[in-house]
DNA sequence: CAGAATCCAAACCGATACTG
DNA sequence: CAGTATCGGTTTGGATTCTG
């Protein structure tokens, strides 16, 4: 792990600055299904539930302003959009896959330790 | 990528859960620095720029509640407290040294990418 | 279809003061 | 030292309405 002086991790720190862009609630699924191949704004919607209009769309402008993903616009009527995972884009596919398999790996021990965590503070406050 | 059906990325898919559970400002950066050794309170807040005492409390117990880290109070005077990464916490360093790696490699890129769209929508903006 | 605009409530966030 | 408690200010998030 790269250091950042005179803190470990600098404000100006390239991986503070760029994780605050792709660490929201809905950057990482919408690259991951725009990895299988380009979608129209609401076949995305389809496949991320729960997710609102607004935040569709404030997600997207963001990851097409960072250059993560292209939008396209056809001309026809009525008009179609088409978003479409960059290059630049996939690069961060490894990553997320990482992440993604660790979720799925160690879910079961995280709801261990919440369990004992849990219980544990249950019994502090009920002295 | 394993899909969570019927939607691609479930409400109740692990990953869901999991990544808003670390995707946080300050998670990523507390297990790394973490992850060279345990640190006491004030070592952390040293080590973080710009974190507030409150951040950093709440990103601990959530740490620690969801088994990636543990507390260590140690009998003094003053009390001393240690924070130490655990085995579970250890494992998503992969993940997160991938995430790191590509913030470092493709920063200019995403800022050239940055430039190209602000141009463009204020010349939009100003027609 | 693909949004923009608006409004309101909830969550978050930092600053401050206080504690054993 | 290692926190807790509190209090505004700000940001975020959802629901709704409107548009070409």
């Amino acid at each position: 792990m790269i250091e950042c002086s005179p803190y470990k991790f600098h404000v100006d720190c390239p991986s503070r600055k760029l994780f605050e862009q792709i660490s929201d609630k809905w950057s990482m699924m919408i690259l991951t299904v725009l990895d299988d191949g380009p979608l129209r704004f609401n076949e995305i919607r389809r496949q991320l539930e729960g997710i609102t209009q607004k935040a569709q769309t404030q997600t997207l402008r963001r990851l097409e302003r960072n250059g993560l993903v292209e939008r396209k616009v056809i001309a026809s009527s009525p008009v179609a959009v088409q978003y479409e995972i960059t290059p630049l884009g996939r690069k961060l596919q490894g990553p997320f896959k990482a992440l993604y398999k660790w979720t799925l790996d160690y879910m079961p021990e995280v709801e261990k330790a919440r369990a004992t965590y849990d219980a544990r503070i249950e019994q502090v406050e009920n002295v």
